[in-house]
DNA sequence: GGATAAGATGAGTGGCGACTCAGGTAAGCA
DNA sequence: TGCTTACCTGAGTCGCCACTCATCTTATCC
């Protein structure tokens, strides 16, 4: 999930941290957006405040490191669908999928933010992959494109985090969406 | 376009210090968002910090102020393309007037945030009239509701925001979320 | 023009939060 | 088992920012 394998692995105990500390930060991220403070993640994760900055020099490096598994985390949950999924429907799926999680878990704040270039990069390539199917399939008009979809993507997620909307309303939002994508 | 009128009228150059104040406000808080500093408003409208709090006595009335201010004006552009312009084409162009206002003024930033209840019942009314006339006219399908629009109109918004789209992308964009709407 | 009080000023004050570091603890290894 | 050193600890530093207040200024009214 993280760790691309530096010089040296890490101590069993360092590890152990490292994850508890992602793991709160997950949880505090989410209840006080991206200005609760590190103090409280320290405090969460059970672990005193200089533990967390030698893991994440920075507050930005944690919440980047956050933000990268959870993109990571979406875009094979998107993979699975554009290989074994139906795909008329794949790309409705995934679409439903991540507004729901974001809904339920605040953290997606700023998923499409800028310093995740790459990470950002294949989750376009996998909902490109979504969409081509679909379309292949008489699912989607053929004009549409994937930044479409992708501005799409991020509006929904970031208004069914800013509203809270309930699931009724989710669904009615959605529905028009799906509707203006699929071919007639 | 504010002061509901107290017992004693301000004093002439506290109104101007109000309004340069305001004016200050929106140009700060657009470019730094809502975390920009009471400090680099007050500087930027050429007063002292103090004079800042003396108009708003937090931070949070400042910024609610603003925001009472644009939700008034904006509600007051639907209103106008609710009564004079063509039904049929009348919600289309307010949510693209607003996305591209959006996009370009950052402000708008929390715009359906909750200590406003007042002015945003009034905006979602005047939406509601321009979702009726629309629908009367056939433009849009008869089944859509006031909130789904609503929640539309915030998620393409934040979107805009978060995203920075090119105009190409926001009109594709926007065009997928009317065709969901209109009537075929 | 002078009195009066609303208003402006700007150097504080207090608190909070990101980040540091000197010293202690225990993993990993022979 | 003992050594080495990566790692952990937590009190402390530093800067920023919302907010205050004693003092000065000036709009308003007669």
């Amino acid at each position: 999930m993280s760790r691309p394998s530096q010089a040296r692995p890490l101590r069993a105990d360092a590890q152990r941290n490292r994850a508890k500390i992602l793991a709160a930060a997950e949880r505090v991220f989410a209840e006080g957006g991206p200005d609760a403070s590190t103090g409280e993640v320290a405090r969460r994760a059970g672990v005193a405040a200089g533990t967390v900055f030698r893991h994440f020099p920075t507050k930005a490096d944690l919440l980047q490191a956050l933000m990268k598994d959870l993109l990571e985390q979406v875009t094979a949950d998107a993979a699975e669908l554009a290989t074994t999924g139906d795909p008329a429907t794949g790309l409705f799926e995934f679409v439903d999928r991540l507004v729901r999680r974001t809904a339920a878990n605040r953290t997606v704040v700023g998923l499409l933010a800028v310093p995740l270039s790459g990470p950002i990069t294949s989750l376009a390539e996998v909902v490109g992959r979504l969409l081509t199917r679909a379309q292949e399939a008489g699912a989607v008009r053929p004009e549409v494109r994937r930044d479409e979809v992708m501005a799409l993507l991020e509006s929904t997620c970031q208004g069914a985090l800013s509203g809270n909307w309930t699931d009724d309303l989710r669904d009615r939002t959605l529905a028009v969406v799906f509707r203006g994508l699929r071919a007639e």
